[in-house]
DNA sequence: ACCATGCTTGACGTTTACGTCAACGTCAAG
DNA sequence: CTTGACGTTGACGTAAACGTCAAGCATGGT
């Protein structure tokens, strides 16, 4: 049956996004990603699997859980309120603009770093000059 | 005396960078800055103030303390010898790959936002053309 | 029938990064 | 000389984000 859409058990999304059940089940709790049950157990469908991995990118940038999850639920389908529609384009410009420090930060750090590589390299040329090439 | 490098108080670097002193002391505890003592007072140079900036920064990257105190830690006066300079070229490029990963996460994230501001504008659009424009 | 394997829910522990007193020192101004 | 203003060192508290048991259910294979 081509057309039904593909599910994963809590260890196989786990095991794939390299974080232990117990993260996965803390994001639920969290309200983060809510998988459907059968029985007790979790079946994750790919909406819940696209919400872990928004949920661990916005953890690579740093955010907290409560931002991750105000980022996060931009994505779901937008509402079709005009003041939940305004509310969320505010919402959408506050990230955005600690996106745009961030990368500024990020940016600033990169060039830097490139600096102190091309001391380290200077020097260490000046080194082998001094010497005779040896190990 | 014009040749006299400036110095700050706890209470001057604090209110400067919007932190609490008890987070400066903290810092200090953690060996990210080491502020001269003149009795019991500290005393903060600019290579202290310069050390805090960059902390501040560090953190507004999501990094942990421990991993700014490695950053931090490279922008000093590069060290003599060759295995110390192969070794700090080795930690630049660890850090410069997490960074470019950043950035490349914050720069998917921008534009997906910007896709769902663009959503957000056309149905608020959609919805102005169906009503008399009044609020 | 039985047992291993995988999943479940608590419940408590841990680490990080500070916040928050409490109690005391010190130094210039009145 | 006393009074603030500012600084100091502990010591304890706390919120976030899980880690780590413990104990139990469910189920598929032998």
């Amino acid at each position: 049956m081509p057309g039904a859409e593909p599910t994963w058990t809590i260890a196989e999304l786990a095991d794939e996004f390299g974080v232990t059940h117990r993260t996965i089940r803390f994001y639920e709790h969290q309200g983060l990603i809510s998988p459907q049950r059968h029985g007790s157990r979790r079946i994750f469908h790919p909406r819940d699997r696209i919400r872990l991995a928004l949920v661990l990118r916005g953890k690579r940038l740093g955010f907290d859980l409560a931002e991750i999850r105000r980022i996060v639920d931009m994505y779901e389908q937008p509402p079709g309120e005009a003041g939940q529609l305004r509310y969320l384009i505010d919402q959408i410009t506050a990230r955005r603009a600690e996106l745009e420090q961030r990368r500024h930060d990020i940016e600033q750090t990169l060039s830097e770093l490139a600096e102190v590589e091309r001391r380290c390299r200077s020097d260490l040329a000046r080194l082998a000059d001094g010497d005779t090439g040896q190990e």
